[in-house]
RNA sequence: GGGAGCUUAGCUCAGUUGGUUUAGAGCAUCUGCCUUACAAGCAGAGGGUCACAGGUUCGACUCCUGUAGCUCCCACCA
């Protein structure tokens, strides 16, 4: 490599913030040093309780948002003077780890049907301390500061213990009933699934015309139309309108089934749509959940045809132990050999599918556990209504309303062995008590049952275990020890949370069940804000997935870009409830600030210091205006946080940071090339420079302390996260300084523009004259001195030739330029700037000569008006007077 | 089928109770710069009849009605 070269590259390194190194290190003396622990003390509490990930669950660009936003608040509430606790946790995930751990069991040649219950579970267990909890590890990278000490899992022995406790108190109250129902049987899983879990999805199939004989009659038929075949053998009924003219000759009739030549009645039924197919519809009560209902309504035998796993039981006659699938097209061709089949069209139709497994979800009817979620509905529904919970974005209360008002019995039994088990326990004359232990339960059953004698082993314990979220929603308080102990110290410190940071899709999955289950246990709300985030996507607006391959993996983010850089870019673009176009250019537009942060500090550290100079007016300018500026930013970033509006946060404290601070504060303060800079300036930069990175902490932690750190000498045990962030400062009206440096930046421009339009660079001088009568603002015109390399500003009172000129607050400034000037190039710019003066205030003008809008409008709003006039008319003069200096 | 929400610059979005010059930001784009913190950078510039059509008002991106398109949620018609 030449030298040259060389160098260069030795150089581009430095330059370079290089986040590894420095994120490793920090993580580590964060956790050595205890910061992120939490115990109830004087101060007030911030608590969050993290969304309990998949045990079997790895990190993704939904993790990385979710927990990002809870990690920010999180540290901003410590910095806030807030005992701030992020309690991080794990969910045993039944159906996802049973699924995982039966997987496992198959490679080691292990079929899950040889293995008892038992055995089972220890195979289960094993893989959990194996496997388990991976993401807890990787948000650790993140920077996540959750107290690890406090890390949960929803199968720990307390936990489960509370969820038990909330079974048998909930059976107590009657709210738990077990009853036969028309369930989402998942034949993958072996096991009901909840209404929530089912995803509809739109499939391309066919609608199948079969046509019934009519019992006793020769020659008649009745023709339904069915998407699934397969159950004509296990029809009872075929129902028609009522009011159908087509079909009323047939009341009272009964038809045959197909195949199977079983005699069924016809009935009349509103239910039914005309409009559809024949107007004749198939009614098989065992396996739809419509069927079902008119089925009950009807008084109709219910013949179930299918067995858990969807193959086709001995009941169906034909086909028996094929799976419904494949059943469906072999049944076509025994359909058409016996004549009734009538015809085969294309057909769209939803079709459920399990969340979970995503196979086809089969209706059918079963025992199962039921919670009636009327009663809890109601004070939760109140809550969210009236504000006691805070919803960001406010538009899914609409939806949480909807939910609850018209809330269902929630189905909590699923045919697993991973979870809670259902703590009822049968007995030999079929009964059942429910308590927490099995020997409680036998002293139950006793009383109960006086006469039979009862030992423990005549007691059998359900075979089921609770829905997963049967246990997360008890998470807030479980956490805390406040299900089995309501009043321990712990639970009334750190509940109700103080906010909630999810995704709208779990909203009644978990959100509105948290709610109920704080009601009722606790007597209190769970927290006071929920805040949904978006789902992430990619720029093209898919759904991050597996199968597209379009979902990047977090770790190799953060190793590329920096967890601080990834941080900000999940964060540049996420406003709540909407979606995250995630792009990673994002994350290099985080890892750019990272290192504009970095060469600031690169440039602060390079400076030599002397107590021997006087503090420049343009440096002490400056810093007198970042001071104001700040805490007008530090207001405005308060005001967003309140308003959950992170990314705008966020957003205030980068352009703080890069417009602001290095753009111009720098730029001002900054030595002329090897000379030092004064110890009293100095001590302001670094003094600034600090509270900017406690400011963008929470956002950027770990390059916050790194800078933090190295800005003055630190003790071993600092932290900038023990740090207090500095509050608004309301004394005093000073914006006046804003003004008068937002008129120095605009005067700035205007001298930047005309070298650039020039050529001018930047290392040759330029003469200032300033038209204008009155005093000077001479700590603003030192600000611009130094931003344009001025060699004077002097005030005239006539214009000079040669010059360049621009208009700023009806003022005139004037540069001569050595060079020959363009003028036709300058009379076309002044004639636009004119143009667009005349032509606003001819709207000005308007607006006034509108009797009405003087009369009605209020007195400020014309005053206003009155002022753009003269402003107008004066701008106008003046670029009047210029044209004809050129011309 | 029912409900909710959205439509502002090339992209992603702000725009607080109607009136602060003729609508803002970030990114992207264009032009010129390897200037001594940073080319992962600096300086400058361009870009929008606020979806469409009406209405209310002295005044509408903002309020009302209708139309079109998009998104999400709920229901699950075989």
């Amino acid at each position: 490599m030449p030298l040259v070269n060389y160098i260069t590259y030795i150089m581009d390194i430095a330059t370079k913030y290089e986040p590894q190194l420095i994120e490793d290190k920090w993580y580590a003396f964060w956790m050595e040093h205890k910061l992120f622990a939490s115990k109830p003390n004087q101060k007030p509490s911030y608590t969050i309780v993290i969304p309990p990930p998949n045990v079997t669950g790895i990190l993704h660009m939904g993790h990385m948002l979710n927990n990002t936003i809870q990690d920010i608040l999180i540290r901003r509430a410590r910095m806030m003077g807030f005992n701030a606790l992020w309690v991080p946790g794990t969910d045993h995930a039944s159906i996802a780890t049973e699924a995982k751990v039966v997987a496992m069991l198959k490679e080691r040649g292990i079929d899950k049907r040889s293995l008892s219950r038992e055995e089972f579970l220890k195979y289960a267990w094993e893989w959990k301390e194996k496997y388990g909890g991976i993401i807890l590890k990787q948000l650790r990278k993140l920077g996540a500061s959750c107290d690890w000490d406090r890390t949960k899992f929803t199968m720990d022995p307390e936990m489960s213990e509370a969820v038990i406790d909330v079974f048998v108190d909930l059976y107590n109250k009657g709210k738990i009933y077990r009853g036969v129902r028309m369930v989402n049987w998942d034949p993958k899983a072996l096991t009901a699934v909840s209404d929530e879990e089912v995803v509809y999805k739109e499939l391309q199939s066919k609608l199948y015309y079969v046509r019934y004989k009519i019992e006793g009659a020769d020659n008649e038929f009745v023709t339904i139309a069915t998407t699934r075949p397969e159950t004509i053998l296990g029809d009872t009924a075929i129902c028609m309108h009522p009011e159908d003219e087509r079909f009323q000759h047939l009341k009272g009739k009964r038809a045959i089934v197909p195949l199977v030549n079983r005699s069924i009645p016809l009935i009349f039924d509103e239910y039914v749509d005309r409009e559809f197919g024949t107007g004749a519809l198939k009614i098989t009560p065992a396996h739809d959940i419509n069927d079902y209902n008119l089925g009950l309504k009807h008084h109709l035998d219910t013949i179930n045809i299918f067995n858990d796993n969807g193959t086709l039981n001995e009941n169906a006659q034909f086909l028996v132990g094929v799976d419904r699938f494949k059943a469906r097209d072999e049944i076509i061709p025994l359909l058409e050999k016996s004549g009734n089949l009538v015809k085969i069209e294309d057909y769209t139709n939803k079709v459920g599918f399990s969340e979970r497994t995503n196979e086809v979800i089969e209706p059918k009817l079963s025992v199962q556990w039921f919670c009636k979620m009327g009663e809890m509905a109601k004070p939760a529904l109140e809550v969210v209504m009236n504000d006691d919970i805070r919803f960001y974005p406010e538009k899914f209360k609409n939806t949480y309303a909807y939910w609850m008002e018209n809330v269902k019995d929630w189905c909590i039994s699923r045919q697993l062995w991973w979870g809670h088990r259902i703590p009822a326990y049968y007995l030999p004359n079929k009964e059942f008590v429910v308590a927490k232990t099995k020997e409680e339960a036998l002293e139950i059953a006793k009383k109960k049952f006086p006469g039979l004698n009862l030992t423990i082993h005549d007691l059998q314990q359900d075979e089921d275990v609770l829905d997963t979220w049967f246990s997360s929603w008890l998470w807030p308080m479980a956490v805390f020890d406040g299900i089995r102990h309501p009043d321990n110290e712990e639970v009334n410190y750190y509940y109700p949370t103080s906010a909630l940071i999810t995704a709208p899709d779990i909203i009644f999955f978990w959100v509105a069940r948290m709610v109920m289950a704080g009601l009722e246990w606790n007597g209190r709300v769970p927290f006071k804000h929920v805040y949904f985030t978006g789902t992430v996507r990619d720029k093209l607006r898919r759904k991050m997935s597996k199968q597209l391959g379009n979902s990047p993996d977090p770790i190799l983010l953060m190793e590329k870009f920096g967890a601080d850089g990834v941080r900000l870019g999940m964060l540049l673009s996420s406003p709540a409830g909407n979606d995250l176009l995630f792009d990673e250019a994002l994350c290099e537009q985080g890892r750019n600030f990272s290192n504009k942060i970095w060469n600031a500090f690169r440039l602060i550290k390079g400076w030599e210091i002397s107590e021997n100079i006087p503090q420049p007016l343009h440096s002490q300018t400056a810093i007198q205006w970042f001071n104001v500026r700040y805490n007008e930013a530090l207001a405005e970033i308060n005001d967003h946080f309140d308003k959950f509006r992170i990314s705008d946060a966020l957003m205030a404290v980068y352009k703080l940071i890069w417009d602001d601070f290095c753009a111009y504060f720098l730029e001002i303060v900054k030595p002329a090339y090897q000379q030092p800079v004064d110890e009293k300036t100095y001590q302001d930069i670094v003094d600034i420079f600090e509270r900017l990175m406690q400011l963008l902490h929470p956002f950027m932690p770990f390059i916050t302390e790194e800078v933090w750190h190295n800005l003055r000498e630190r003790g071993e045990n600092e932290s900038i996260m023990a740090t207090q962030m500095p509050q608004v400062d309301k004394r005093g009206d000073v914006t006046d300084i804003l003004v008068r440096f937002a008129t120095a930046q605009k005067v700035v421009e205007n001298i930047r523009r005309i070298r650039a339009e020039k050529n001018i660079a930047q290392k040759n001088p330029l003469e200032l004259l300033v038209l204008k009568q009155g005093e000077a603002d001479e700590a603003m015109d030192a600000v611009i001195t130094k931003l344009c390399n001025l060699s004077k500003i002097e005030y005239v009172t006539e214009k000079v030739g040669g010059t360049c000129s621009f208009i700023e607050q009806n003022i005139e400034y004037l540069i001569p330029v050595m060079q020959n000037m363009n003028v036709e190039e300058e009379l076309k710019k002044l004639h636009a700037d004119l143009e667009y003066a005349e032509k606003f205030l001819q709207s000005v003008l308007k607006k006034l000569a509108n009797e009405r809008f003087v009369s009605n409008a209020p007195e400020q709003v014309v005053a206003v008006e009155r002022k753009k006039q003269a402003d107008a008319e004066e701008k106008i003069k003046l670029l009047k007077e210029q044209i004809a200096n050129l011309s």
